[in-house]
RNA sequence: CGGUGAUUGGCGCAGCUUGGUAGCGCACUUGGUUUGGGUCCAAGGGGUCGCAGGUUCAAAUCCUGCAUCACCGACCA
């Protein structure tokens, strides 16, 4: 490609609205523009960059036994109520009317269309398993679209979704999956992590996510630093406290805790750290026969956070996790919010296991500006249930059992599940089993954000210039950046000459044929992050040599122009 | 969804407090100049000041409503 022909559109000055370095960078790169909120057009730099993402993906999911399919984006809306997605999805599921007033949703994802047509075309279990894919865009209204193409309401996924007679070969392909998306995230020259995972909305049971490692990323994972356990911190179990309870000693007394609310208001004012502290939150309980629902206390050290993905899990708690508000905390405690705690209450108490652990700790004493100091389970506390319901914190012990816990944070590229039933069973999708009887098939469903990658990879590779794409994915492989070829056949010539011998090779070379100084055809092609450049300059070309440079290491080197092919080759094959 | 802020040539912004008919930088066009790290000089084109209504002799500026966009928040009692 030479760049008086290409839509280059690189710009100096970097957008208002622009949070994070890959939205910055692809603004800049000419790669991406915004047309609404989480919406955006991809120019030619991006799309060639989404592009080749795109075909490492599909060579291994062919690779891996999966097969190609395409699926419509707009779906009517009697799958999505055969599911039931139609009623549980809300808001982030995008709806309209057809002039027909019939009503349609925006693909947020094709589970439904998917096992809609593995039902009409499947029959037998000789068919199975079955694996398909697709990489198509996707909607998703999300409540906070932002950082860019990182988290956008429109974007490009892989999708694919597996169906099979029982949990053994399910199991398979998800391995296969497993090993599949390692391929692909180290073709792509990233830094990344499987890591257990809850499955979340879709539903299932076994998962787990693929993230690449960066600061800015999004979800935070937990991680052993001994073992290669790694978890989502949502999902990472927090072990009990090993060793005894420590044995009570104090009396219940009541203590004054005029205007301090907060934990570390307490711990401050009876100069106490917050670990002996217990606090109470207040969730609502399941609906009971009436259609009632009760609170439940849940107490936690007051060093932890609530994880309110466990807490949800938990038998008797509601389920979207449900705050109580302060006038149904007041209705039951007499007392507000900061003055509240277990004490006295008759309700279910579920405490974490570390709060459970403690003794002679504080708590609220549901008496406006009063705590209780010297807080006993059993004795000041009987009845009540002992639960995993915090979020791990760096120095935990691993849940694996081998070394502590280090958080660190990552961007979700990758996701597999194992759905189970859940979709087959509602759209009734079986086959006839070998003894003939009909058989509901189990699923599995596995998703890699594809535009996602090309941020978070941006986010793993830049410096103060720009972009430094790993060799696979960038939009062009090497730039050949002549000094004054306008003024200058010989410099003209041999240019041209090096980009009819790279193209021929099959390499992606942008020719920057610019009437621009060089300065600013440096600047670009570092912007946009091409790996390998050559500069073709009157001082080198006497000795039959043009210099090499490497975007990423810095290194510079002279290559004789007879051999420029092979060289380069070796460089990006490297 | 709640809070805060923004909306002025293609892009980034100033002007608004104190109303008087719009300006800067980048980009673009033309001519010259320069040519191994975002040249310099000169001339030029381009704006219903987000939309609607109101106040006024007069509104980018004041008032009201709406729209769009962004940031922060949406467990930590």
């Amino acid at each position: 490609m030479r760049t008086s022909q290409y839509l280059l559109s690189t710009v100096k000055e970097t957008p208002a609205d622009a949070e994070i370095i890959s939205h910055k960078l692809m603004l800049r790169a000419g790669m991406v523009r915004r047309l609404g909120s989480g919406m955006f057009s991809y120019l030619p730099t991006g799309v060639r960059v989404l592009r080749k993402v795109e075909q490492i993906v599909r060579e291994e999911m062919n690779k891996a036994g999966a097969i190609e399919v395409l699926l419509p984006m707009v779906q009517p809306a009697e799958l999505w109520q055969e599911s039931g997605r139609w009623d549980t999805m809300d808001a982030e599921l995008l709806r309209f009317k057809d002039r027909h007033q019939r009503d349609y949703v925006l693909g947020p994802t094709h589970e439904e269309v998917i096992t809609d047509l593995v039902r009409r075309e499947i029959t037998s279990y000789k068919q199975l398993p079955l694996n398909l894919y697709q990489i198509q865009t996707k909607f998703r209204d999300e409540r906070r679209p932002r950082f860019g193409v990182m988290r956008a309401r429109e974007f490009l996924m892989k999708d694919a979704y597996s169906f099979h007679l029982g949990q053994a070969s399910l199991q398979q392909t998800y391995d296969a999956m497993y090993s599949a998306y390692c391929n692909i995230f180290n073709r792509l020259g990233l830094d990344y992590r499987p890591v257990q995972a809850d499955s979340g909305a879709i539903g299932g049971s076994v998962s787990h996510e693929f993230h690449v490692l960066a600061e800015s990323g999004e979800d935070a994972i937990a991680f052993s630093d001994t073992s290669d356990y790694a978890a989502n911190i949502e999902m990472a179990e927090a072990l009990a406290p090993t060793g005894d309870k420590p044995t009570p000693s104090q009396a219940l007394r009541e203590v004054a805790t005029p205007s301090a609310g907060s934990v570390s208001d307490v711990a401050a004012l009876l100069q106490v750290a917050n670990t002996r502290i217990a606090k109470t939150l207040f969730v609502l309980a399941e609906a009971d026969e009436q259609g009632k629902q009760q609170l439940v206390a849940l107490v936690l050290r007051g060093d932890h956070e609530l994880n309110e993905l466990k807490a949800e899990k938990l038998a008797g708690v509601a389920s979207p996790l449900q705050f109580a508000t302060d006038e149904q905390i007041r209705a039951l405690c007499h007392a507000g919010p900061g003055s509240v705690g277990p004490v006295g209450l008759n309700i279910k108490i579920i405490a974490d296991r570390s709060a459970a652990h403690l003794a002679d700790f504080i708590v609220g004493a549901n008496k406006e500006g009063y705590h209780f100091n010297g807080v006993n389970w059993e004795r000041d506390i009987s009845d009540y249930q002992i639960a995993d319901i915090r979020n791990i914190v760096a120095g935990d012990p691993s849940p694996c059992g081998f070394g502590h816990i280090v958080i660190k944070r990552g961007i979700e590229v990758g996701h597999i599940f194992q759905l189970g039933e859940k979709y087959s069973k509602a759209l009734k999708a079986g086959v006839l089993n070998e003894e003939g009887k009909h058989q509901i098939m189990t699923m599995g469903c596995y998703g890699v954000g594809v535009s996602r990658i090309v941020a978070a990879a941006i986010e793993q590779n830049h410096d103060d210039n720009g972009i430094i794409w790993p060799d696979a994915i960038a939009p062009f492989q090497v730039a050949l950046i002549p000094m004054n070829m306008h003024k200058s056949v010989r410099i003209a010539e041999v240019t041209e000459q090096l980009y009819q011998q790279l193209t021929a090779a099959g390499i992606d070379v942008l020719f920057d044929d610019r009437r621009e100084r060089p300065g600013v055809m440096f600047a670009d092609m570092e912007l946009i992050g091409v790996p390998h450049s050559i500069v073709i300059g009157e001082r080198n070309l006497d000795n039959q040599q043009v210099e090499y440079k490497n975007r990423r290491s810095g290194e510079k080197a002279m290559l004789d122009i007879a051999s420029v092919v092979t060289d380069i080759q070796q460089k990006i094959t490297r």
